[in-house]
RNA sequence: CGGGGUGUAGCGCAGCCUGGUAGCGCAUCUGCUUUGGGAGCAGAGGGUCGGCAGUUCGAAUCUGUCCACCCCGACCA
């Protein structure tokens, strides 16, 4: 992508509006635009990034063998006041109704309509286990959004939901979220701790939530340091397989956010405890037969009897994780995108545009970037270095290359990795390209 | 939903107390000079001062009311 022709509405200035640094590094690089208080327009970049991350939860779904749907943003009420919940949800429920005055609602979650689905289209055992996802929009109405996109009332989210016929199998479905969300979190390049959770308002006995490590995270989590160490990725998954002893490796060390962490208590020493903030990005849990059961989901098991549903639900708010990686990965001169989820993986900065020996060596090596399918963003603009230094640190592109008569003369340009400033290469034009091969 | 705060050009702000018809910086446009970490000079454009209703000869400024947004708390992916 050309900067020229690039929608990029970068900001020099900090927007009054804007606390906390994800949601100020967000609107000064162009990402978003605030429509309402908690409402946000896309913009290209941001877009991009938000696609990455669907990306990364979509295979990793995938991965599990679940299967991808799209369910309506409008529902009937109907399906809610059969569960009970229409009444329960109080006026966080944005409530629509339409021309001929029936009651509609702006889904705050799914699982009555998927139930609706499910037991209207599988009548046998031999269709179980299944487990449907999508990844769209939801609307809460919070009584006071904050934080930009980490706590909008509209929100991207993944939201997964498992049919099962026993208890056993349930929990199988479970532990297949539980694993498959360590690797989504650590392949964004963050550190996933989950923890023990209530249920609240969906209800049911088994719970997690995946918090992620970040600086400026909103609530403090106290963990045994040996977390630290631990490597998702590095986990051999065979999703068939029984991978309860994989949970369990990743559940026995100590973790708890301060309102359940009691020092007195904790047997851990103070020399083995982390103390950090986190920032909660995904969260699952198994609620056996709540729905099935108020909304009649039944199924005939092989022995011919008819049975309720075993049901879980299984959440990552991905636009929430656009602002929670911004708030683990930044530095005093704008965002450091880890490269799984970084708009382009290159910018090129023409430090003298309009020089013809720097137009055609920005231009060729563009071209190389492009035809061997590297995201490239070449700040071709006729603006001074500092502006083009000061931008691609802010939209933090990994991998700068910057080009200028100086180095040409030597036939090298410079490469440099964001965030770490200190390192600079000086590298023949010739073999940049093998750099990112 | 309780408490607090702010609405003036695209962004950041001053002016309001003490009424006299709007200003600064950045950005934008034009020209010249510059060019390796947010350039300099000269010129230009851009505002129903959040809305409505009052007071007044006259309101960004005073009064009332409504709205929007932000912060702290309670609540949450």
């Amino acid at each position: 992508m050309r900067r020229s022709n690039y929608f990029l509405p970068t900001l020099k200035e900090n927007p009054s509006e804007a606390q906390i640094v994800s949601h100020r590094l967000m609107l000064r690089a162009g990402m978003i635009r605030q429509a309402a208080a908690g409402i946000y327009s896309w913009l290209p970049l941001g877009c991009r990034v938000l696609k990455k991350i669907e990306d990364i939860v979509r295979h990793e779904m995938d991965a599990t063998g679940a299967q991808e749907i799209l369910m309506p943003t409008i529902q009937p009420a109907e399906l809610w006041q059969e569960s009970g919940r229409y009444d329960d949800y109080g006026k966080e429920m944005l409530r629509i109704n339409d021309r001929h005055e029936r009651q509609l609602l702006y889904g705050p979650t799914h699982e009555e309509v998927v139930t609706d689905i499910f037991r209207t289209c599988v009548k046998s055992y031999r269709d179980l286990p299944c487990n449907l996802y999508q990844i769209h929009w939801k609307f809460r109405d919070e009584v006071r959004p904050r934080f930009g996109v980490m706590r909008g009332r509209e929100f991207f989210m993944k939201d997964n939901y498992s049919f099962d016929l026993d208890k056993v199998s349930a929990v199988h479905s479970y532990n297949k979220m539980f694993v498959a969300y360590l690797r989504c979190f650590a392949r964004m390049g963050l550190k996933p701790i989950p923890m023990r959770a209530e249920a609240g308002a969906i209800g049911g006995d088994l719970s997690h939530e995946f918090i992620i490590l970040a600086d400026t995270g909103e609530s403090e989590v106290f963990c045994d340091k040996k977390w630290l160490d631990n490597d998702p990725l590095n986990i051999d998954v065979n999703y068939r397989s029984d991978l309860q002893s994989i949970v369990n490796k990743w559940t026995q060390f100590y973790a708890a956010t301060d309102d359940k962490h009691d020092p007195d208590s904790c047997a851990l020493p103070d020399s083995e405890i982390f103390e950090g903030r986190g920032i909660e990005v995904g969260h699952i849990f198994y609620f056996g037969k709540k729905y099935s059961r108020a909304m009649n989901a039944t199924i005939t098991n092989a022995d011919g009897k008819e049975i309720e549903l075993e049901m879980g639900s299984y959440g990552i708010g991905v636009s929430r994780l656009v602002g929670a990686i911004i708030e683990a990965n930044h530095d005093s001169n704008g965002i450091i995108w880890p490269e799984s989820v970084a708009p382009f993986r290159v910018g090129i900065i023409n430090l003298r545009s309009g020089d013809n020996q720097c137009d055609s060596a920005c231009d060729k090596l563009y071209e190389e970037l492009k035809t061997v399918g590297i995201e490239v963003l070449y700040d071709d603009r006729d603006e001074r270095a500092g502006v083009k230094f000061s931008d691609m640190d802010l939209i933090g592109v990994p991998w700068q290359i910057s080009v200028g008569p100086r180095n040409l003369k030597n036939g090298v340009v410079e490469l440099q990795r964001r965030g770490q400033k200190e390192i600079k290469e000086e590298i023949p034009v010739g073999s940049i390209l093998s750099r990112f091969l």
